[in-house]
DNA sequence: CACCATCGCTGCACTCATTGCAATTTTGCA
DNA sequence: TGCAAAATTGCAATGAGTGCAGCGATGGTG
């Protein structure tokens, strides 16, 4: 047994090998889905696309739905981290609305900066039930990990049902905002086709607003 | 052509029939899944419990999971009525909560009055992933429903948004709360297996208040 | 009552996602 | 160079879901 000092060593050649299909399989899919559509796209074409097998899919990826969220959970500890960050002074609302914000402003919020996943995700979030099932999923997964984290930043202002309630206020009032305004998949084609992002923004908002200073505000 | 005056002629042989076998399916598909559970009973499976064939299934429900929810939308129904018969002196918050609660009471809150699908359905909720993508898509829908009607209850106190983002923070609390409550199947198991419900509820009326009264409320 | 247009049920063939297994190939390291 | 672990692959099988065409039951109609 011997110990790697010294020397910077990289993630080995298979590692770098693995990340290369892993991303050959992304591009491939994306590709695919963008072209043809989700149904119209088999897992053996995207494995082909890559040129791996199409039994290899499956170590990388336990579910067609999965590659379409592939980038995800880079998002998600962003805002993770964003919670960690709060300031002596923050309230819990303060650095929830600015880590939500921030996913909301990286992601399903449009083209710009975003990788290639997001607008096609955007897409088939409409058209394809098992692609909304699983948003919605990873959805409710990680608005159990912002409690939590936000639990943790605030021990003595939150326990964890309150940390639960207060994040699930704020992203439900927010989801449900957003599906009541983007209601069809060319809609949201047009948004991420840079359409006039700042009414939907203004409106987003709001929700924040309502979910932030109660319902009974009205 | 002619009309049907005088008798109430009631659904005929045809209907009632298919009725009969939509029972058979459900009944078939929830002892199966109670005994079995959902991987291991196969569509065929649910089909010859009905003695019907299986691609006779399909004319039924569209996907295996749909036949788990087939008892929803009256409940669904249940909760919009409620928010139909606003008093003139209340506010949209009581409305919803009453709406909302109603729904909790009478489903994934325990069997009691509930038919056999609910305990069932909250099992498989946390097993079967299609289920859960399901389970939540219905639930925006339903979101999208309340909010609609709420709007409509309150035209000159809520829009659109306001009415989205208003259901979205009550259920958003409830939901995300609920799942920090009850984390496993066994804890579900039970509680529907009459475990101590108080608790469970005490917590769902803090997550009530928090939606209600505001994030920034702590 | 006989007749016909629907409607529902069924079997069949087919596509595709997903999984287990066993053989083979690649890579990391001694 | 040579071996053990890890990754890739092909193969076979299961099960969901769909389109199609034939067949019998049902509901009027004359």
């Amino acid at each position: 047994m011997s110990y790697r000092v010294g020397v910077t060593t990289g993630p080995g050649l298979r590692e770098r090998k693995k990340e290369r299909t892993r991303q050959a399989l992304v591009n491939s899919a994306l590709g695919l889905f963008a072209e043809r559509g989700y149904e119209a796209t088999t897992i053996a074409d995207i494995a082909a696309g890559a040129d791996v097998s199409t039994r290899t899919f499956f170590s990388y990826f336990p579910s067609k739905e999965e590659i379409l969220f592939a980038d995800t959970e880079e998002r998600l500890a962003l805002a993770l981290a964003v919670i960690d960050q709060r300031g002596p002074q923050d309230e819990p609302v303060d650095v929830l609305v600015r880590a939500t914000t921030t996913i909301f402003d990286r992601s399903e919020r449009f083209a710009q900066v975003l990788g290639r996943a997001a607008p096609i995700r955007l897409r088939m979030l409409f058209t394809v039930p098992a692609v909304q099932g699983m948003a919605l999923r990873r959805l409710l997964s990680a608005q159990q990990r912002l409690a939590a984290r936000l639990q943790t930043a605030f021990p003595d202002r939150l326990d964890r049902v309150e940390a639960a309630a207060v994040v699930g206020a704020l992203v439900g009032a927010l989801v449900n905002t957003m599906l009541t305004l983007v209601e069809s998949p060319e809609q949201a084609d047009e948004l991420v086709a840079g359409g006039d992002v700042e009414p939907v923004l203004a409106h987003l908002r709001r929700a924040v607003d309502v979910a932030v200073r109660g319902i009974a505000a009205g």
